[in-house]
DNA sequence: CCGTATTGATGACAATTGTCATGCTGCATT
DNA sequence: AATGCAGCATGACAATTGTCATCAATACGG
């Protein structure tokens, strides 16, 4: 028997995905959670799943986050994430954090059983399709021009992220600059959607 | 029995709703469709479901024009939509449209089994919830200001905001300084990040 | 018909943002 | 050691953006 978790947000999908697995024979669903931070709640206070099913893009902490708290705890649970959006960004950061299977929201509910199967028989499993996107991603920016964006997409002021980063206004202006160009983008704004849009925020 | 067409983009979450409600006694899921054209082919080649359950936010065609079609056609379903976030304008505008159902995708699994059962005995089922946040959709902004603070969201420079409203650059920069002001943001950036997350644009 | 809000539109001015030239590392190549 | 290269950091300057006072046009109530 496989024991899963269920990290979702949307109760009405994740009822349903629960639902859907716990049909199949083999699959018990032993936990449902809506997010990142009551995933690690339940982890702490229950033996571990062999599977942690979890969206990416949830309130609190999304599913990335999870997976780095479950490989940094030594949590013996295989994760598999879920996501709408194919953003290549997610994708790369997901298998350098030990995530083992990776569906999309497109794909149909036997792939997503057959996903986990394959991977409580020890396969890593994401689709080509996504695998070679992963490829040619090739993310321009340096860390810091990343953590400048990310701030600048918030709403905050070049003053406010130079002292957020311990940095000159000068150097944000910089690091922003830098950005607009490595992603042609006309301006802050634009650099910010384009990178959200890749998956690198 | 309760005949009813299931209509979401997502395979994944449209199977999983598609089974969940299958299991109910008095439920029966007679098709399932992955955007709007797809139902409007699958209501000319059947008879008329009992409930059309549908999301909003679909490609090619969402489920508010779905509902305007229906009516238009005199087709005897009962609409139920369904929405991952809560944006006063459509409840407004499904209303209008002779929806008889919004349902959250926030909310659980039994909630949308009893709207569908209250709807079929004839009610209107709408949480008090989203009831009220249509009421109180109390929009500072103006038709001038949104468009503009949209344009900007998009990374367009005030010029090119200007030329595409047909107005000067002053006054496009007036609009997003209004904007700015009426929702307490500190630039367009966060103007347009608060402004979509009411669902304003 | 007249005051008086309200809304749309604008430019002057101030503040913020974007670009660029310039040093300064450290690191891999030659 | 010398060279080239990438990232980090900065300030000067130019361009864009935000604020504000102002002026029409329209609407409303007396």
């Amino acid at each position: 028997m496989t024991t899963i978790l269920v990290v979702e947000d949307q109760s009405l999908v994740r009822d349903a995905i629960a639902m859907l697995l716990s049909l199949e024979e083999e699959l018990e669903v032993v936990g449902k959670c809506s997010h990142g931070q009551e995933a690690i709640q339940f982890l702490e206070n229950n033996p571990a799943p062999n599977i942690i099913l979890s969206d990416i893009e949830m309130p609190q902490m999304g599913g990335l986050d999870l997976a780095v708290h479950a490989a940094s705890h030594h949590i013996a649970s295989h994760v598999v994430l879920m996501t709408t959006f194919a953003k290549p960004g997610y994708i790369k950061r997901a298998m350098s954090v030990g995530v083992k299977g990776f569906v999309l929201k497109e794909s149909d509910s036997d792939y997503l059983i057959a996903c986990i199967e394959d991977v409580i028989a020890g396969k890593v499993v994401i689709s080509t399709e996504l695998a070679l996107m992963a490829l040619d991603d090739n993310n321009p920016l340096s860390e810091k021009e990343m953590s400048a964006l990310k701030l600048a997409s918030e709403g905050m002021k070049t003053h406010d992220i130079a002292s957020a980063l311990f940095l000159s206004e000068g150097t944000v202006r910089n690091y922003l600059s830098e950005a607009i160009s490595k992603l042609n983008a006309t301006n802050r704004i634009d650099a910010a959607r384009i990178a959200q849009q890749k998956g690198w925020l």
